[in-house]
Order: structure tokens, then C-alpha cells, then sequence
DNA sequence: CCATTATGTTATAAAAATATAACATGTCAA
DNA sequence: TTGACATGTTATATTTTTATAACATAATGG
């Protein structure tokens, strides 16, 4: 797979917000589908299930077996790499135009 | 709009190539919808339009009327924001993960 | 062993995003 | 003024994503 269909999945994988919650419940420790679908009450485990894959498929979250359990890992690498190849170089520049912005205003 | 509905039109603009590269070619200059279509050959005009639309109710673009042209500035600060308040932390906590790693290697 | 629990699979419905077509408006320049 | 050009609008088709239902497997504990 090329870097850009990694890219592009880890992208779309953080579009859902509840996929984002998701990936911040496991920030602290990894959680069984179970653990996450009480999580969810508003969500079919099927559905939960459904997002823990997309977020397997960018390589977010790893998953071990543990007897009849699936216990789901943050993976926070991928994050990383967009942030250092693409969205760091934006936050810079976002910083340095509000620098020229105080320059403006002060000069 | 709440915080968390501009996150997540942050989040969904930047889930298409088509419109992360088209931030990336408004990063060094503004540029025409026009222009823009004749860089993308292979989306409709419409299409062009409605994914800038997309990045302007994201305010990751702001557009300038001038005459019959329609000039299209990136951004960046809604970047800088997701990336200050969620990606960043996310960021640091793959660096440290790496970091263990080492010191398990070495240790 | 067997009922319960945790998870997995396949199919399908519903909603949202993406792409295009057809037509409309406003501006410029000759 | 008028025709060409740049953009805008509305409707609709296509594709993808999200959500559920129904059924299946597989491990655990009594």
C-alpha cells in the first residue's frame, strides 16, 4: 500500500467523531469491543464494530486476542505521521501569519 | 456553532485528497476557482466547487470576490487548532511510546 | 457437556458524500 | 451593447459510509 492510501485511510478514519472518541477512550488503556460497546450505548455493536475496523485498516488501533476477548490498542504512530508530514507545516504557518498579523497590527 | 461541530468539519474537509490537495496548492498563493479547475482535469467544475464549499464552511478557505473572479486564500488556523488541541498530544504520545521502546531495546 | 458470553460474518437498509448536467447570473472588453 | 468568460444554483445520479438485523462461531464456567 502507498503512502498515500495510508495518508488517505488514516484521514478518513479520523473524519467520524465517534471514532475519534473511541481512539481517545483507548488513550489510557486498551478496552475488550465489549468494554467499548457500553461505551456506546447509542451505537449497535455491530456499528462499534464497524468503526474498530476502519480504524484497524489505518493501522489506529492494534488488536490482540485473549481467549474469547479482543482486546483493541491505540496505535498513536499513524497520528504522528500526519502531523509531521502534513498538518505540522500548516500549524507553522497558521503561527507565522499570525506573527505577521501582530507585526501589522503593532507596526 | 459549538467547538466540537467545528472540529468535526475540520476533521471531514481534510478526509478527501482531492481537498487536502487543494489547500496544498493555495499554500504558497491564492488562486482563482478557475485556475483551481484547470488543475484538477479530472473533476467536473461543479465538483471543484462544491469541495471548495466544503473547506469554506470548514473556513479552511476564505474567499475574496473580485470582478466576475472569485479568489480562493488557504486558512490555516482551523489546522493549527485541531492540531494544538487533539492531534499534537496524540503526537507526543507516539514520541514517548517510540522512546520506551528504545529503552526497552538498550535496557 | 451445555448454557452463557464475547465476538465474528453476511446481507441489507438508511444516510451522507461525491460527481455531473442543465440552466442562470454578473462582469469585462471590444 | 453584446458576446464571451467566470462563476453560481438547482436538481439528480452515483458511490461510499454508517447503522442494523439475523445468523454463526468459539471460549468460558458451572
Amino acid at each position: 500500500m502507498s503512502i498515500d492510501e495510508k495518508n488517505d485511510r488514516i484521514f478518513k478514519a479520523l473524519a467520524a467523531s465517534s471514532r475519534r472518541t473511541m481512539l481517545d477512550m483507548l488513550k489510557d488503556h486498551p478496552q475488550t469491543t465489549g468494554e467499548l460497546c457500553a461505551r456506546f450505548p447509542a451505537l449497535d455493536r455491530c456499528t462499534v464494530m464497524q468503526h474498530l475496523k476502519v480504524l484497524e485498516q489505518a493501522d489506529l488501533v492494534i488488536v490482540r486476542r485473549e481467549g474469547r476477548e479482543r482486546w483493541n490498542y491505540l496505535n498513536p504512530l499513524p497520528i504522528k505521521e500526519i502531523h509531521d508530514r502534513w498538518i505540522g507545516p500548516y500549524a507553522v504557518q497558521a503561527v507565522s501569519l499570525l506573527g505577521r498579523l501582530k507585526e501589522d497590527l503593532e507596526g
